[in-house]
DNA sequence: AATGAATGAGACTTCATTCAT
DNA sequence: CATGAATGAAGTCTCATTCAT
């Protein structure tokens, strides 16, 4: 008797994300032509054959890849999007991206090896465009509500802090005082020190 | 005749600075891995076995690329360190820095792709963190020769600025308002508004 | 419930012939090589394992396929056997060779393909020479009937005939007279044409 | 000192042709998706990587051996069509048809395989019509030179008869008699036989 | 010093076949 | 009887490196 549609959906579906994120592990960490799909078997625990049962070459997986990134980012965006005060959405946004950077540094490491990457360089440049576009947007929204001068141009600036601050972090390491400059730029960016003049 | 031996030592110096170029130019535009030697050999207008005669291996010549690296930022450095007014340092420092982010994206993409190739990873974290480190010193001396409060996080808060900056310019092209920043930036850092209070 | 027996054969058989139509159709289309399980067991509506249960491998099927072609043979010679009239016999000959030939088509291309298959390609040849051999102990005999000169020879014309018009046609296409050659073809090899001299 | 332009020149020419007589003998012989480039490579007694500093691709490979047998095609047809007389120029097709059968099978043998090749079956029937259409019209040519009725079908007749007992002769072999059956046909051809009427 | 032909290890990919259910 | 996930050998192709000239 064979399984039936429901198992073999689970089946599918369960060693299709461990496929997924091995691979997405293993970009991250060596770099999209640094990485063999037999890298990634071994490591996911399968055969070569079988990561080509579920997707049909090396760029397929790279896509699926990013369309986890994107998934991901959609969700950070939309969970900050729900909070109402927006000297809480700064120190939410902040503290948030210096907590959690270890999503960061896949997304950069990501990124970056995939922009060196002809066949992809294109839509990878898409995906990160659509992240600031939507990014600044967020915060320019932030700074018009509290009703700053030039809030396109702040919005920009706190971006830059931020995706400055995670790069020297990720990719310079330890010595980096992380707690510090979160406190910091916190407080630069807290109720007393934003209020319009 | 020493003549012929000096011109030897030219020609193999020309050839050799012109291989090591096209091999930056290359690894920063495809990365290591995506870079052939053919495509260097060829890139350069030399044969693929010369390039052998003036490098031992790929990694010979990526270690030498990676020397090249310290040089120019060496270079750099030593620059900005002679002008004495800090807030002219600091207005230069972002005029340059954004004026000519062509180097900028060479290192980022460099630094990017040989920190996916495991075998100079470490070299390069050395050297991008003694990059990082200079630079923030740097600022560092210069907040404090103005007297403002916490030059350290002063530092690192406009270092991530221009890091930042120079990422979303670099790697996410046209529609970034570079100019519009640069002043708004060098409005935020100038002598009125930086005045210890 | 013998009932029961019967009806898993009459299943057996019936899925057992339309593996074996479908590798046919897809052997000749594709060849050999160029055929994949698979593609048999999906353009036939079942399951690639459940092909292994029919055939022990795809040589297996592929024997299964040549026995096919043997028997669809020996049905067609049986046919024209049984007329009597030597001159009709050659009409209904020429007219059905060419009014019906996709089975040609499958001939040749099954044979071509499987001639290039080492594994079969002395079996391959034994059928066809049996085929060969056979047709032309037909013509020889109809020759033979009409008392003409060289029957053998006339035979082995004739037949070059049929198979060369056959390859020009279906290897070539569209182009091919074939309606007006068949009836060139029909006055040489008609009664008051062939009459001995 | 590195090997003059015409060293290199020649070096590239004779292993291109080893490599390429190489495959169509194998490609003839078994077929495309039935010969490796390890076996050309191995036959040709080269590595596998040099066939690719050649070719740059199993269908190029495949491709230069089509345009070996157009020339091929061409030359043959070239000599055949100097001579002035068309009842000789009738005896000599024949004959060097039936005399020189090795060249034809690896057409037909290359043909067939090639036709079942999605990927160059459009290029194949291209040529392969190409040969058929000229050999069809100097067929016809030399029937009109002598004043025959229905040139075109004669030409047709004749061309199917040359190509069946070749395909006959070459793919069953030993026992076809060849010979006999050229003298036959030459008679029935010969200027005796052939007088209009 | 210079060339590019040649090698071979290793990458991506396919597919006949097996097997748990 | 039936399924398709899983395997692994083998094929196509790439490229760092060597070497004869």
């Amino acid at each position: 008797m064979p399984r039936t549609e429901k198992q073999f959906q689970s089946i599918r579906e369960k060693t299709r994300a461990q496929i997924l994120n091995t691979a997405l592990e293993l970009f991250a960490e060596k770099g999209f032509k640094g990485t063999t799909i037999s890298d990634i078997a071994k490591a996911a625990g399968i055969s070569k054959g079988l990561a080509y049962n579920y997707f049909n070459s090396k760029q397929d997986l790279m896509n699926a890849v990013l369309n986890l990134l994107i998934i991901e980012m959609e969700q950070l965006f939309a969970v900050i999007k729900d909070i109402p005060d927006p000297y809480k959405k700064l120190r939410i946004i902040i503290e948030t991206t210096f907590t959690n950077l270890e999503r960061d540094e896949k997304f950069w490491r990501l990124y970056t090896s995939f922009s060196l990457q002809p066949e992809v360089k294109d839509d990878t440049e898409v995906i990160a465009n659509g992240y600031l576009h939507e990014g600044f947007k967020l915060l320019e929204n932030i700074f018009k509500q509290i009703g700053i001068k030039n809030p396109k141009s702040e919005a920009k600036l706190l971006g830059a802090i931020i995706d400055g601050m995670s790069f020297h972090y990720i990719f310079n390491g330890e010595n980096y005082p992380l707690k510090q400059m979160t406190k910091f730029l916190l407080n630069k960016y807290s109720k007393g020190n934003l209020l319009p003049k």
